[in-house]
Formats: structure tokens, sequence, C-alpha cells
RNA sequence: GCGAGAGUGGCGGAAUUGGCAGACGCGCUGGAUUUAGGAUCCAGUGAGGCGACUCGUGGGGGUUCAAGUCCCCCCUCUCGCACCA
């Protein structure tokens, strides 16, 4: 007998045979399940935060199959952007080289975890084929009045001379020079994600799933504005704003429309241009950032107090901070002593009548910027001619191809790096034929990302981006899963392309997304994994000592999939007890079970003697817990694994007692226990794929593991015959009896009150649950 | 500041419509087995009390026969975004 899972001896084996178990004939989309992961960026290393969320993809995968569903699992590369470029500047490696060496080692991790794709989709967003297509998307939105040019500024380094990300700049200073970050503006490249604003509002309703709400975030309605007053004061010529929070006078006054007093009209650093009409009310007792103006600044600015906090009386002290709070209405004329967020909407109402006042709807949304001064991006396939102006390479000339010698070394001009190339720059113009310059700027990788999903149909097409037949019949995506970092801008910007796609008629849905699903991150030490923080897992070692089903389980085990969870070391070595658990269960038995298939092993269970229900009956509670809680729309893997270990435990007992008749082979007891074992393998296969499948094989089944139907449930027993009612007095317990499943209420009472005899004034009876009796004292 | 989420044993976490709080696992304790250790198997394990019992789901109120779950107020933590008013 063999006391532990020889993983090492058949992980591989089943690595190879999976792969073809997960090719998908996408000419059969009756029955379609189009499970989708996040694409990753090949940063290199995925640890076992990663992990979570392809395991988690992997096991609905499984699960949908043997639910009958033809499931498309693809995976690719998110391959385009900054890391590459930074390794390659510290390394001296090309950033093709490093994607690649990064792709096939993350592939390598993906098949050690026994995680597996259909890897005949594979798409890399950086090479030409595919990225020839998102040169493609841009000029159809450029087409269709949706690319523009406009001045915006970018995050500019003095010292290196050359643009930096956000996360390049660490408390307004450079990262790598220490230099103070200045804005520099540049004419970039926008696409107009506002004009889709209201759509990708509205739609959202379209979505259901729990992050949505953390999109309303992003896309997001602003309240009344009181526009028309303000518009006509004169703005004075403006200072520039370099010190924070300062103002200057302008000796105009304006009227407050709603109490008719004066108020003076300074110019402040600290409101936005950019925002809203670029002119604000200023409120300092009851706004932090206008009271610290106030604080802040030399000049006599009064402090006016108009919301009296609740339950306050008599004179109001002097503020300390801006009052945020609740409260009602003082010094404001007609409106004082109304609450002030009923006042907010009544002045609105005096205003609107007087016609000084209208709703207006903002969206906290910008544009999407798209442009970027790098190297490693698809480049945009604009050329700029002195005759014609600025005009798209022609479709058939993509893609305009990224060269490969270029250098992207920091070069202090603050251009893009393929400035640096005379033959990248150099062409005709497609117009009129005269010597022209190319775009030198790449793309968002977002861009890359806004339409993969729809690639996968047909990869390797190259008259077209996607086949929109094959499109049609398979999306939206059935369920995405992904991580939590990118369901707001990746989500809005593969929404806003999608939504585009249909306006243009190459596609006929307008949402990509079916359902979403937002695993919860990993964390350990109480913080997020990350290199810098030096409290990364990586799933080798633990696979290397544990097996690969080890890893999955712990890692599904953790907690609710959607919520973030703490990992633990030793906690690991609960899930490969229970592997191996599961594994003894068969080894023991390897003389009855080995090629058990080949016999007919069956039971009725309406003949099963007594002692042996209790079995039957925890495989039927066991099957339809694990079922409904995975494949209900909850992915409560956690729930599922440890009703899982709940019946491993029971035929363990069950093994135990009747150790004697199954030695003997009696045929009820050996039928029950066979097919408990089955249900378990097969519940427990989507989870722990590599000891199902050794164990089915050994069983003597010919076909995958995966190719079976999931368990069905005989629901006639999942309720007990007997419960333990439970007895209450005034709400508190006071005794627990053993009745029959269907005793109706009148017998409960009778039963509850036999055994404490008390003078009840209200008797609550709830079959198959409690009798709760009420009395006057105690 | 805005937006989102979360507070349950020593720890990760379970708990249809409100109906036995703490399933399952980790850790710990004990027993069996073993020359011993490890592994394995079995049992116990919220706190207090000898006990019948009492107290317990961040804190305080409330609704109810009954609240982790519903309502009101407060506290703490995490994440995301932001000179976005």
């Amino acid at each position: 007998m063999e006391d532990y899972f020889p993983f090492k001896d058949v992980e591989e084996k089943w690595h190879k045979r999976w792969e073809e178990l997960f090719r998908c004939d996408v000419a059969k989309s009756e029955n379609k399940f189009y499970c989708l992961m996040m694409f990753p960026y090949p940063s290199g290393n995925l640890h076992v935060g990663h992990g979570r969320n392809y395991i988690i993809g992997d096991a609905l995968a499984r699960f949908k199959m043997m639910e009958g569903a033809n499931v498309l699992a693809p995976m690719g590369w998110d391959a385009f952007g900054l890391p590459a470029e930074n390794a390659a500047i510290k390394n001296n490696i090309h950033p093709a080289e490093w994607t690649k060496n990064n792709i096939k080692r993350m592939k390598e991790q993906f098949d050690r975890w026994g995680v597996t794709y259909d890897w005949s989709r594979e798409i890399t967003s950086c090479e030409p084929e595919y990225y020839k297509w998102t040169q493609w998307l841009f000029i159809r939105l450029y087409k269709a009045g949706l690319a523009y040019k406009q001045a915006a500024s970018v995050n500019w380094c003095p010292s290196c001379k050359t643009v930096l990300a956000n996360e390049q700049v660490v408390g307004g200073e450079c990262e790598r020079c220490g230099s103070k970050v200045e804005q520099k503006k540049l004419e970039q490249w926008f696409f107009k994600t506002r004009k889709y604003a209201e759509r990708l509002l509205q739609d959202l309703d379209k979505l259901p799933m729990a992050e949505v709400l953390i999109e309303r975030g992003g896309v997001k309605e602003e309240g009344v504005r009181f526009i028309e007053e303000v518009k006509q004061i004169q703005v004075a010529e403006r200072e520039k704003a370099q010190f924070t929070k300062k103002g200057f006078f302008t000796g105009c006054y304006a009227v407050n429309p709603a109490t008719n007093k004066k108020i003076p009209v300074f110019l402040a650093s600290y409101v936005l241009m950019e925002y809203g009409t670029g002119v604000v009310m200023g409120v300092p007792a009851h706004d932090q950032r206008d009271f610290e103006f106030v604080k802040e600044s030399p000049l006599e600015i009064p402090v006016i107090q108009v919301i009296r906090p609740s339950g306050s009386h008599g004179e109001l002290p002097e503020l300390e901070a801006a009052y945020t709070n609740e409260g009602e209405m003082i010094n404001s004329g007609p409106f004082d002593g109304i609450k002030n967020s009923i006042a907010m909407e009544k002045i609105y109402e005096t205003l609107a009548e007087k016609g000084m006042a209208k709703k207006a709807v903002h969206y906290r949304l910008k544009d999407w910027l798209i442009s970027r001064q790098r190297y490693w991006g698809a480049p945009i396939p604009m050329i700029h001619c002195k005759r014609c102006g600025t005009v798209p390479v022609p479709e058939e000339d993509l893609p305009v191809v990224l060269p490969e010698d270029v250098d992207f070394m920091p070069r202090g001009d603050g251009k893009s790096p393929l400035a640096t190339s005379e033959e990248f720059v150099k062409t005709k113009c497609p117009v009129c034929g005269d010597d022209a310059e190319r775009d030198t700027d790449t793309m968002d990788t977002f861009v890359d990302s806004s339409w993969y999903f729809l690639r996968y149909l047909s990869p390797n097409i190259d008259e077209k981006a996607f086949d929109s037949d094959l499109v049609n019949r398979w999306l939206p995506v059935d369920q995405y899963i992904g991580g939590i970092e990118h369901a707001i801008l990746h989500l809005l910007y593969s929404r806003f392309i999608v939504k585009f796609l249909y306006d243009e008629g190459l596609i006929d849905f307008d949402e990509p997304f079916e359902r979403l699903f937002t695993q919860g991150m990993i964390y350990r030490d109480g913080a997020k994994m990350s290199k810098s923080k030096g409290n990364v897992v990586s799933p080798e070692p633990l696979i290397e000592k544990y097996g690969a089903d080890t890893v999955r389980i712990y890692t599904l085990f953790i907690g609710p999939p959607e919520k973030d969870a703490e990992w633990n070391d030793r906690a690991v070595e609960g899930a490969y007890r229970f592997i191996n658990r599961v594994w003894r269960l068969y080894s023991k038995n390897a003389q009855l079970l080995d090629n058990v298939a080949d016999r007919s092993v069956s039971i009725d269970p309406e003949a099963l003697p007594a002692e042996m229900i209790p079995l039957y009956r925890k495989v039927q509670q066991t099957t339809h817990k694990v079922i409904e809680g995975v494949l209900g729309g909850s992915f409560h893997f956690n729930t599922a694994i440890s009703s899982l270990m709940e019946l491993t435990n029971e035929i363990y007992a069950f093994n135990e007692r009747f150790k004697e008749e199954i030695a003997k082979q009696d045929e009820a007891i050996v039928g029950l226990f066979v097919l408990s074992i089955k249900n378990l393998l097969l519940l427990l296969s989507p989870m722990a794929p590599h000891l199902s499948e050794e164990i089915w094989e050994r069983m003597g089944f010919k076909e995958s593991i995966f190719k079976q139907t999931l368990p069905t449930v005989d629901s006639k027993y999942i309720l007990a015959e007997k419960y333990t009612l439970v007895v209450q007095i005034n709400g508190k317990i006071r005794a627990k009896i053993e009745v029959e499943k269907d005793t109706d209420s009148d017998k409960l009472k009778k039963i509850a009150l036999e055994n404490k005899r008390i003078a009840a004034l209200k008797t609550i009876t709830i079959p198959g649950k409690l009798v709760n009796i009420v009395v006057k004292e105690r």
C-alpha cells in the first residue's frame, strides 16, 4: 500500500493528456461556455496570489465540462508594457527577448499548477500579427471621429529629460534620480470615451456582478451645480498658481442668488480648470480645502457658517476645521431653519424657477489618453505630412512594425524612443506621396487588452481582426475572472471598444462580459504580496514538496474566493493531509478498487440496511452542496471542499466499521462504498484533478474523469428522517429532543410541553427547527 | 475628501427566508500504534463556573417569541481613486 499520493510520478502524464481535453472546437457553439481569465502581463514570475485567479478559473472550467458544456478557456499575454523596457535598460536585454523568456517561464508555471488552457489559441499582444489589429482598431476609431489629438500634461523629469509614468513619480520626485517632477504639455492622442459615458453607465445594469459598484465610482453623476450665475463673473487675468492653496483677490464681487449677499471673488491655486466650468463656490466653513485656503492665505476672507450642527444651541464657536456634517441652515435668508440636505434641493428649485440654475450631470470620466512616449508598445499608425496634415496609415500597409534595433535608453529630448530611428520615422505620405514622418508614440497597453477576447476565436487569421461570425456565437464571455486591480479601467475600456465595434456593425452584442468575478487578494504578513516587500510565496517549492493538488486545494480552501485572505504556510499541510487521506482511501482498498469499473457494482437505496443509510445520505447531501455551492453562482469552493472533507471522514468511518464485510465483498456494502468513492472523486476532480484522474484510471475507467457527468442527487435522501428539535423557553435553549422528520406542529408542541411542564402563554413552533415556549416569568 | 469592502474562538473561516453561533481546516491537548521520533488513526478543544447554569459574532441603542443576520448611531481596519469642490 502506498501511503502517499505519488504526485511526482503522475502529474506530468496528466498535464499532457489534458491539453487535448481543453482543445475547443469553436465550430460547435451549442452549449458553449466561454471561460475567460484576464491574460497576464508577463512579468516573469507568478506567485500563489496570482495562482488563485487561474486555479479558480481552471476548476470552474472543469466543473463546466462535467456539466456537459463546450468550454472555451484560452490564454494569452498582455505583453507590451513598461517593465520590459525598465528591465531592458537595467539588464541590457531587449524587451522582446525579456518578454519571450518570461512567457516561457510563466507557461511552465501554469503547467505545474495543472492549470490547463486551449494553448492552440494563445495570443501575444506584442507580436505584429496581433498589434496589426490594435492599429487597425485605432484607425477605425480615428475614421469614426473618436480619436483626436490634443495637448495634455505628462510627468517630466528635467534631469533624466524623459517622460515618467505616475508609478515612476514618488512623492513628487523622479524615482530614479530624485529630481522634482514637472508637468509638460505634449500633443497626444485621445479616444472619446466621454461620448459613450451615458451608455457605459446605463449598461452597467446589464452586468450582474458585485463589482458594478466599483465602476459606478469611475463613471459617476455629479450633482447639482450652480453654473449660470457664476458664469456672469468676469474672470481676471489669471495668476500662475505655483503655490498651493494661495489666492488672489480679483476685486470683483458676485452675488449669492440665494441670499442676495455679496461674495468676494478670488483666484485660487487649488481649483482645477479641467473640472466642470473651472469656477467653484468657496465654502470655507464647510469644506476643508476652502477652510485651509482661508487659513493659509494672508487675505482677509470671511468665513460664514451656514450649517448649525445638529443639536447645538446659542452662539457658534469659531471653527477649528470645516464642519461637514448634517445640521440646519443659518445665515441663509429664506432657507434658515431647514435641514441642510433638504435645503440643497430647495435652493435649487428656487433658483431654477428664476431661471438662474439648472441641473447638470457631470460624468467623472475623462477621455482616454492613449499616447505613450515609450518604445515597448504598438506604434500609433499615423503619418504626419506637411501638406496633408495627419493621415492614417492605409489598412493594407499595416502593421506599422515596431523596429527592433532602436535605442530605447532615455535620450534626454523627451521624444519617444522611436524618434531615434530614422528608418522608422521617414516615410511617404499615403495621400500625396511626399516625404512625411510617422507618429513616434506608442499606444497605452490598455488598448491592446481592450479587444483580445475577440481574437481568441480566430487567433491566427490574418485578413481581419476577428471572425465576426464566431465572435457573435461565442460572446459575450460567459464568465470573466480576474483581479480587482483591473476591474475598473480595463473593464471600462473593453466595454467602450465593444460598444464602438457594435456601432460599427462588426459585432451584434454591446457588452463584452456576461458575468465578472473578481477574486480577493492573498496577503502575507498583513500586506499584499510584492517583490519590494519581500513577502511573495512561490508555488514551485510547495508543488515540489506537496504536489500541485495540495496547492490547489489549499488555495481554494483558504476562504471565500471573492474575499482577501491571509496565506498560512502551516495550513497548507492540512490540504496535504486531505489529499493523502483520499489517496489512502483508495490505496488501502486497492485490491477491491483496482479495475472495479470492469465489474458491475450497484446499489438499491431502497433496499439498504438502516445502518448504511447515513453514508448514502451523506453522499447525496455532499453532492447537492458541492454542485450548488460552486455552480450556483458563488464559486464557494471553500465550503465545497469542507463538505468533501466531511464526506471523506464519513467514508473512513464506514470503511472501518464494515472492514470485514468489504473484505468479504458483501454486495450491498461494496456497492455503497464504491459509489461513495466514485462520487467523492467526481466532485473533487475539478479542484484536485491529478489525484482524481489517477485514482479514476486505476479503478479501470477508460475515459478521463472530466468526460464524466457530475453525479446526480437523489433528493429524497437529502433530509434526515430524524432531526434534533430545539426547545426554547423565552428564546433560550432548554432542551433538545430527537423527533421524526415529518412531525407536525401540534405534535411538536405536545412533545415540547411534555418535556418541560411549563404553563405557556404562547408557543412558537417551527417544524424542522424548534419550539419556543414563552412564559411570563422564569 | 470621494468611492468600495470588511470586523465572528489562539488562527483561516462556517452559519436558506431572522430559528441550536463556531461546520471544515490549522494550532493545541489526550489516547492508540511505534524501540523512539515522525507519520497515521481516534477523541477533545469559545470564555467563566465543581455544578444546574451564565456570558459570548467591533461598541451602543432598537424591532422581534427569537438577531452574526433587520433598523438607527458610533468605532476600527483594508483597498481603489483624487487638489474632481
